[in-house]
DNA sequence: AGCACGCCGACT
DNA sequence: GTCGGCGTGCTC
């Protein structure tokens, strides 16, 4: 590297005409959120643009930046080192993404850099070579035909291989040709290259998560008076002027067909020329999701997911970038999607949590980030889901966004009846089973006319605690304040929060007692249960620890729903958007996994997994019908859910949050120290809430106080949280106390600061 | 994120 | 007496 030493009295020497360039180095940390200027080398001079990726020295080390655009002067007293060179395979981000990645770190106080790293993919930032490279020979014969006579019996699989060469066109890949002509061919390949008949050279080969798919391409379906009253009043939006341009919230029941609208309003948008976005969470980013993209879409569709393996994904984003493809459908970061303008981008189930990233920072929402991207973009923002959230429907409701509603399913089949089973009733009544007479009746029923049944709990293993009968403590796990869950697969404990297992105990660990206890049910449970109830029914079940494996989660459904299943058992990835037509019973084994937990959104959330589970019953010919058992039958949201009716559900818990102080009528901010010396956490917590006092923090301050979850993974939590009206102006303040104290409100490194804004939970 | 600079324990 | 622990500060 030329050195250009600036470190003569004057500050840096700089030749005439060279330019300043301004780089976002990609560190994290807190001294780092901010440009450095880098001298412009020769070589790239006139070739930067905003937006494009660099290499830069940086220390003793050398980064990845982004060149954000030039600087009118050099700092003064640094010595300015030079842009070493441009990220290879990389083109330029687009500058509403940069602008999008800016308000990202912004909002959800994050650095820069942070943000930025969300419009890379991952692979991109690593390795050297990222586009994969095959071998591939191409035929230098003039006449084939004489060669492979004149080589004739001498050398016949030298002439088989020209032949070969000659026949598919005189380029193969090399993997093609060894398949077709057998490994040996390797020898003959050798000679032919040495004697110049072949000559082999390296091409690019997309990694396709599509590969060896068949797409059967579907005409739309005709859509029922309702889909069309819904696509007119999108249509209306998206021939709007931008700034007149209002989002629409798609309020639609289980199974009233909200996937074809989205499909249908990417055809309007890809019909003004423009691109599309559509955000699906994670879990429902099943194979039958994707086809039904590709059915209508073809090779204009890319994916943009966790299953994805980095090289696919590079690719992946690669055709995105390049315009190869008009439409993305992928998980929470695809809002980040490279492309250049976006007409249209379309959140389903807009309520699920998965949309909100927890870590690494920054802790974006991709609802939120979505609506600022397409307000930078003139683009139309689609949200759509059987249970808005609040804040969304809340919106709707006071006219910022565009209330659809779909309130009948497809072929108006029924929604399914909703039975409340009183726990304390069936305990009354003698049955200490975990599942009630009625489930039992219903079950009875449906497996003896041969339909389906989903049977969902939101807790995986076997039994969900062991108590201490003498000392009434249950067990923890050593790293976390949490009870450890017994699973019955590897006869073990195991904490969910961590990766600790531990051997069953004999005798309490506190006390000695022997009388240890059992106690609490999870999906292994309701598994067994139900082999022992029903020796003849083909139980399947599906949490984490059944679709660990890769592949594992499709097979599954697709046992269900070749009918080699008759009852599914699973935990929250079994309510959502899974569509089966012989499905005509769910039942919910306990309602009040959810209700209990210490949250503002514990209501909101069962209602939502009630309503969404219920969903999954009678969507074919038969109706459907679901029985949800809980110790709380009288629980409002219980009371909703079993209605299907979302507005009584709103109304009530807008009312709690209004009383409240929570969001959607407050903004809150989540903080969250921790450390493995508690003394030390607890000494910072304070710091922090006296940073916040002195610096005329204008909201509501609450703690600080240990945190519900105080420990995890061997770190104590406590917590603080931040209430106030207008978000721009707490994080404003939250960020200007901080810097007032540049790093020295820390007790020591060892203590770390989480911040969540708009947090979905703060446990 | 690395990496060097800088003040207190167990060793050749 | 030194080698080295990781706490703190800096990187254009």
């Amino acid at each position: 590297m030329r050195e250009r030493d600036g470190m003569g009295a004057g500050g840096p020497r700089v030749e005439a005409g060279a330019e300043f360039a301004q780089v976002a180095v990609d560190v994290t940390a807190e001294g780092t959120d901010k440009l450095f200027t880098y001298l412009v080398p020769r070589s790239l001079a006139g070739r930067l643009q905003p937006g494009q990726w660099v290499r830069v020295p940086f220390g003793h080390q050398r980064m990845v930046g982004l060149y954000v655009g030039p600087a009118e002067r050099a700092p003064e007293g640094v010595a300015l080192k030079e842009i070493a060179g441009l990220l290879p395979e990389i083109p330029p981000i687009p500058a509403p993404l940069v602008q999008l990645a800016r308000w990202t770190a912004d909002r959800y106080l994050s650095t820069f850099p942070a943000a930025l790293r969300l419009l890379l993919p991952p692979e991109a930032r690593r390795q050297e070579v990222r586009t994969l490279t095959i071998t591939s020979y191409r035929l230098n014969v003039d006449d084939v035909e004489a060669l492979v006579e004149q080589l004739g019996r001498r050398a016949p699989r030298q002439a088989e291989l020209l032949t070969y060469m000659a026949r598919v066109g005189g380029e193969a890949e090399r993997a093609q040709v060894l398949a077709d002509l057998g490994e040996s061919i390797a020898g003959p390949i050798k000679v032919a290259l040495e004697k110049g008949w072949l000559v082999a050279g390296r091409v690019a080969r997309r990694r396709d998560p599509f590969a060896g798919e068949q797409v059967i391409p579907t005409p739309p379906p005709v859509l029922t008076p309702e889909q069309q009253q819904a696509l007119d009043s999108i249509r209306q939006e998206l021939i709007a002027p931008p700034g007149f341009r209002q989002p629409v919230l798609i309020h639609g029941v289980t199974g009233s067909g909200k996937t074809e609208l989205y499909l249908r309003a990417i055809a309007m948008v890809r019909e003004m020329g423009r691109n599309a976005i559509c955000l699906v969470p994670e879990i429902s980013l099943t194979p039958q999701m994707i086809q039904r993209f590709r059915a209508r879409f073809g090779g204009e569709v890319a994916v943009l997911h966790s299953a994805l393996s980095a090289g696919e994904k590079f690719d992946e984003w690669q055709r995105i970038r390049r315009g190869e493809v008009s439409i993305v459908v992928g998980a929470r970061s695809a809002v980040f999607a490279p492309f250049e303008n976006v007409g249209l981008i379309i959140i389903d189930e807009e309520h699920e949590q998965s949309y909100k990233q927890e870590s690494p920072p920054p802790a974006y929402h991709a609802r939120e980030v979505a609506a600022e991207r397409a307000r930078l973009e003139g683009a139309l923002l689609v949200l759509g889901s059987a249970t808005p959230a609040l804040e969304s429907f809340h919106l709707a409701r006071t006219g910022v966004y565009r209330l659809v509603s779909l309130d009948h399913r497809v072929d108006d089949r029924p929604m399914p009846s909703v039975t409340l089973v009183d726990m304390r009733e069936e305990l009354r009544a003698g049955n200490r089973s975990i599942f009630s007479r009625a489930l039992v009746e219903a079950l009875d029923q449906t497996l003896a006319a041969r339909e389906q049944a989903i049977l969902f709990l939101n807790r995986r293993g076997y039994n969900t605690f062991i108590l201490c009968r003498t000392c009434g403590e249950a067990i923890q796990c050593v790293s976390c304040a949490v009870a450890m869950t017994y699973h019955l697969g590897d006869d073990h404990l195991a904490c969910h929060y961590c990766d600790h297992t531990a051997p069953v105990p004999t005798v309490c660990p506190k006390c000695g007692s022997k009388a240890i206890r059992h106690l609490g049910a999870g999906t292994e449970r309701v598994e067994e249960e139900l082999r022992r109830l029903y020796p003849g029914a083909r139980v399947a079940r599906m949490d984490v620890d059944t679709t660990r494996r890769k592949g594992s989660h499709a097979a599954i459904l697709k046992r269900f729903a070749n009918r080699e299943v008759d009852v599914l058992v699973g935990t929250q990835m079994i309510t959502k958007g899974l569509d089966f037509p012989d499905v005509t019973l769910v039942g919910v084994v306990l309602a009040d996994t959810s209700l209990n937990l210490p949250d503002f959104r514990a209501a909101e959330r069962t209602f939502q997994l009630v309503t969404q589970v219920a969903g999954r019953a009678g969507r074919g010919e038969r109706p459907g019908r679901v029985i949800v058992q809980t110790y709380q039958p009288d629980h409002a949201s219980l009371l909703a859910a079993a209605e299907h009716d979302y507005h009584r559900f709103f109304a009530e818990e807008v009312k709690f949050r209004e009383q409240l102080d929570y969001p959607p009528f407050a903004h809150m901010i989540h903080l969250v120290l921790s450390g493995e010396e508690e003394a030390a956490v607890i000494e910072t917590a304070r710091a922090v809430h006296q940073l916040l006092v002195s610096g005329g923090f204008s909201g509501q301050i609450l703690g600080p106080a240990p945190a519900p979850l105080a420990k995890l993974r061997g770190r104590y939590r406590h917590h603080l949280v931040l209430k106030g009206t207008d978000i721009g102006t707490m994080t404003a303040e939250v960020r200007a106390a901080f810097a007032a104290r540049r790093g020295t409100w820390r007790k020591s490194r060892s203590v770390a600061l989480s911040v969540d804004v708009d947090p979905m939970s703060i446990l």
